[in-house]
DNA sequence: CAGATCTCAGCTATACTGAAATGC
DNA sequence: CGCATTTCAGTATAGCTGAGATCT
């Protein structure tokens, strides 16, 4: 993508550039992490337990924004590579508990050194002053948007209802 | 997702906000151009042509950020709703030239006011200033960032490479 | 010849839908 | 009973890879 060249319209259109500037990151990271044999999914994951040390699936996936039946293949893959564990609540047997292990403790600060790298390629062209900006920024809009994963409100495509408008 | 109950290391990740942030963009972009029988591909096709009249396939991809192989579906399915138009080009046969239709201009005009109310959503949060500053910051990122698609520097994973450093 | 363009086939990750089984 | 959780099966889109045919 050549930015300069981009058609006007798009390039002052702010879904747009916000779609563009996500592709940047994550190409920035599905390089970083691929080179370790990770990806996003993992070292959220890992982040998360990392600070919870053990939550139900549904918790997980409501707190990352992942999806319930994707979330079963996440933490599956990453229970067969050592890094977490799958354990039943015995308060409620519907619910495994999912915990990280010392080897992903260990893989964990490995991956933080990367996405230390990656913030620091992506915000490269930014001040400190405009980092801090942007992450306001996007915190102010993600609180205002944030819902459920498959939130029943944006089922018909009929209008959008923003969330919590608090 | 339940932004506040998010981890706060995922919080305080710009890549991972910018995911986020995206992810909800592009939720409310499918949500109001689906209500019409669009997606975003179709709307920015149809904006880049309004601007140029006519331009390569090849061409159209790199200013739209859009792989070649993907862009043969887009036109080609956008020729079949009869919005754009394929012509050979005569002074180079290995191009087709896409050029947008009348009844391509009537979509588009359409699918302006879908987008008008897209961001509307989306910025809904911010104020102007901060809507101007986000402009702001996403255009510096992704004029450093920009790179042709599948750009060969991007290749090995090995590290990442900044384009034009300028 | 190298390189650009269009096209096709197919891959992976992501987001999502629907439904079944189980338990609260 | 309604509702939540886990699991599985499957869909759709986006981004990307590789290769072939054609042309400059």
């Amino acid at each position: 993508m050549e930015f300069d060249t981009a058609p006007a319209r798009l390039r002052a259109l702010p879904s747009w550039l916000l779609g563009q500037a996500a592709l940047a990151s994550q190409r920035i990271g599905n390089d970083h992490l691929g080179a370790v044999g990770a990806n996003r999914r993992q070292a959220a994951l890992l982040s998360a337990l990392d600070e919870v040390d053990e939550a139900s699936q549904a918790e997980l996936g409501r707190r990352l924004g992942i999806d319930p039946g994707d979330m079963v293949r996440l933490v599956g893959s990453m229970e067969a590579e050592g890094w977490v564990r799958r354990t039943p609540d015995a308060t409620d047997r519907r619910r495994n508990l999912v915990a990280i292990t010392p080897g992903g403790r260990r893989r964990l600060r490995r991956l933080d050194e990367v996405l230390a790298r990656v913030q620091q390629d992506l915000l490269a062209p930014l001040t400190p002053t405009q980092r801090r900006e942007l992450v306001h920024l996007l915190t102010k809009l993600l609180r205002h948007h944030a819902v459920s994963v498959a939130d029943d409100s944006s089922k018909p495509g009929t209008g959008y209802s923003p969330p919590r408008t608090s």
